[in-house]
DNA sequence: AAAAAAT
């Protein structure tokens, strides 16, 4: 870890540069047009219409709606805000942290790890005492009292004093055909037979949980998110979250989160799933999704109760003695690619279950798994997990999938494309999770291509497919700009434009803070490729004085939730991460991302600035381009114009240019490239040469694979056949010119 | 020649 300071004088040059990107856009000369700062373009109604696939296109099912629910039903809407996202869930949750960490002091301990491999930094709290706090409730005084002391439910509590220390009273849980009894702490916990009923409140985790989530976000752009559903017998979407009885614990969370108006994915999965149908939705995460399987999920959990599981629970505790409920049977599992979308995911889970009877749990790797377990064992309801972590943990008899009702398979694609899927097999065909049809399985992916089509066909029984159009990645409410910057001059490129900040002058009079300084409402998100490139990038931002972290695969779990607390506080507004970081974390205020290194698959790109301008919001993507990036040039390119995006003459020339060069090579990635989500928005919206563009990927004889775009969706994709095809990994080329 | 994820 050498720390190449380099000595950038900020020189006039590259002030000069930066503070018009046109004219530094430019080996090729700079598109020389005006730039627009992005809380102007968005002025510009009539470019709306980019990203909507044409909600007519049809894909042969009938949608034949079912009067499930009653409209009638106080279908008072609001207008304006919605706050329904799983942002700042974080803050919120995790408010009860620790005392923050010295940016500095702290940096120079976790920097220790990463170099040399030692390993022994202290870090007070951090990383996982926070989770720790998380239920400080249930089965005993919470664990970190200093920090949290109430950190559990407050209902857990609750239970906990009545219960655990007077010898459980009941068994009384008759709900779903039991007559409890018995003394563990389960039927403690269950003491009150109704789980649709709301235990006690807690003012104090009621703050941890949900003061932090107050983004006020004007959502007036969501109504235009274009929604498909297709499947038999869909239910009917709602408008607003009392077109649905989901019961009182769960309108009580929904007000807590103020959540005003369900977004566009959660108008169309609630009601899907409250009608206890599978569900196959193409939707990015930001676009509310979390919210859309854990609402509906959970009301039925608490409408339903626990059912056979609470009988297991006993049982095992039975076989067990004292040491009862060493095996858990979480009635919902949710799967998730990366540990911090996992984290992400539970932290919301936690507020939706709020005052409820079921006490979410997360386990993934890199943390340790004894307290995990311990943590399982206070008692497990609904499971977030990461594969392999899981896998362990069955194998370890910790949990038993036998009545787990409901799956949830998030970012299905990434999973795949890390290679989860014999995991993941594992875990919902070789177990005892209850077959598909008798559980309740919802698959969410940003793709859709033929391995989730078959994860679908595996999983998945007379699903409804939901396509939501893309929110936040290549809609205009990112301003994209592809910038010319040698490889040299990256870390001076990189100074001026955190120094310039793009802050328009326009809006300076509002802004508070230095610009150089970005306040916690100006978070910057720096992508780089590899590992040690987060490390060196980090040390030379670092020296050069800015308040900056890093994230990446190689620190240690802790570091990396520490990291990114820092980064989502405000603390450390600056994060220098690799791929980690590209998909699925939700961190409100980025306002910048910045391709330090661009991605060699464009899909990446694309979740990379999905960062920013998230839920509504606006935000600035900048990318530094040169001669390495020359395999992302067309489809950079694409993307770009499909957002309506000022695209620099040069790269409009290197895209032809490239395209003659290599016109019979095939794309990077298995299906990367082939639809992802902006397929399915783009081929529909009436592009007709974007298909085409995108060469032999998978367009070839592939039509039917396209979901639901390229016309071909009814065909193959609901049938069982038809699968054979050309989903070679075709010679690619990536970052590193493989 | 990367990254991610169970250890």
């Amino acid at each position: 870890m050498s720390h190449v300071v380099v000595d950038n004088p900020h020189g006039l040059d590259q002030q000069l540069a930066v503070l018009d990107l046109n004219s530094a856009d430019g080996q090729g000369g700079g598109t020389g047009r005006r730039y627009i700062p992005p809380h102007l373009r968005n002025k510009d109604a009539s470019k709306n219409a980019g990203n909507a696939y044409s909600a007519g296109r049809q894909c042969g099912y009938s949608v034949a709606p079912i009067n499930l629910y009653s409209p009638g039903w106080d279908s008072g809407r609001s207008n304006g805000f919605v706050n329904g996202y799983h942002d700042n869930r974080t803050n919120g949750g995790f408010g009860g942290r620790g005392p923050p960490r010295n940016d500095r002091g702290g940096r120079g301990a976790y920097r220790g790890n990463r170099g040399g491999g030692s390993f022994n930094q202290p870090l007070q709290n951090a990383g996982f005492g926070s989770y720790d706090n998380k239920d400080g409730s249930w089965g005993g005084p919470p664990r970190d009292a200093a920090y949290n002391s109430f950190g559990g439910r407050s209902d857990r509590n609750k239970s906990a004093f009545f219960n655990d220390r007077g010898a459980g009273s009941r068994g009384r849980y008759e709900r779903g055909g039991f007559a409890g009894g018995g003394n563990t702490r389960w039927v403690e916990d269950s003491r009150d037979d109704d789980w649709s009923k709301p235990t006690a409140p807690n003012e104090r985790l009621e703050h941890e949980l949900f003061s932090g989530s107050n983004t006020g976000i004007n959502f007036e752009k969501y109504d235009d998110i274009p929604v498909e559903a297709t499947g038999s017998n869909c239910p009917p979407h709602i408008e607003s979250f009392h077109d649905v009885d989901m019961g009182e614990i769960i309108m009580g969370n929904i007000t807590l989160s103020r959540y005003t108006r369900p977004t566009p994915v959660q108008k169309h999965a609630i009601p899907i799933i409250k009608s206890k149908r599978d569900l196959m939705a193409c939707a990015q995460t930001g676009s509310g999704k979390t919210a859309a399987f854990l609402l509906p999920v959970l009301s039925q959990i608490y409408t339903d109760g626990p059912g056979d599981a609470l009988q297991a629970a006993k049982n095992n505790g039975q076989e067990n003695g004292r040491y009862g409920r060493r095996k858990q049977y979480p009635l919902s599992l949710i799967l998730a690619p990366t540990r911090e979308l996992a984290l992400q995911i539970y932290d919301e889970a936690r507020k939706v279950a709020y005052r409820s009877r079921v006490r979410p749990c997360v386990v993934y790797g890199g943390a340790d798994i004894g307290q995990q377990i311990r943590d399982l064992e206070r008692g497990c309801h609904l499971l977030v997990a990461t594969p392999g972590r899981l896998v362990d943990m069955m194998e370890r008899g910790k949990i038993g999938l036998d009545y787990c009702n409901y799956l949830v398979l998030d970012e299905a694609d990434r999973m795949l494309d890390m290679g989860f899927e014999p995991q993941i097999r594992r875990i919902v065909e070789q177990d005892t999770m209850p077959p598909k049809g008798i559980r309740q399985t919802m698959m969410f992916s940003a793709t859709f291509p033929k391995e989730i089509q078959i994860l679908a066909r595996d999983f998945l029984e007379d699903y409804i497919f939901l396509a939501v159009g893309r929110v936040g990645s290549t809609s205009e409410n990112i301003t994209q700009k592809v910038v010319w910057v040698e490889e040299t001059d990256k870390r001076s490129f990189l100074l001026d434009l955190l120094n310039a900040t793009v802050i328009p002058s326009e809006v300076q009079e509002n802004v508070t803070e230095a610009p150089e300084k970005p306040g916690k409402d100006s978070l910057t998100l720096v992508f780089v490729e590899t590992k040690k490139g987060a490390d060196a990038l980090e040390d030379f931002l670092y020296h050069e004085g800015y308040a900056c972290t890093s994230i990446h695969g190689d620190r240690s779990q802790r570091d990396r939730e520490e990291a990114l607390h820092q980064f989502r506080s405000g603390r450390c507004p600056i994060l220098v991460a690799t791929a980690v970081a590209a998909r699925g974390l939700d961190i409100s205020n980025v306002k910048h991302v910045i391709n330090f290194d661009l991605p060699s698959d464009i899909e990446e790109y694309v979740h990379r600035i999905g960062r920013t301008g998230r839920v509504g919001n606006l935000g600035l993507a900048t990318s530094f381009f040169n001669d390495k990036n020359s395999n992302i040039t067309k489809d950079l390119l694409d993307i770009l114009v499909e957002a309506k995006q000022e695209v620099p003459s040069w790269l409009e020339s290197l895209a032809y240019e490239h395209q003659h060069k290599s016109s019979t090579r095939g794309r990077s990635k298995r299906f990367s490239g082939g639809f992802g989500a902006r397929d399915y928005r783009q081929t529909s919206g009436g592009s007709g040469s974007f298909s085409s563009n995108r060469g032999g990927r998978n367009t070839g004889g592939h039509g039917g694979n396209r979901g639901f775009g390229g016309g071909g969706f009814g065909g193959n994709f609901y049938s069982n056949d038809g699968y054979g095809g050309n989903y070679s990994h075709s010679g690619s080329v990536d970052w590193w010119g493989n």
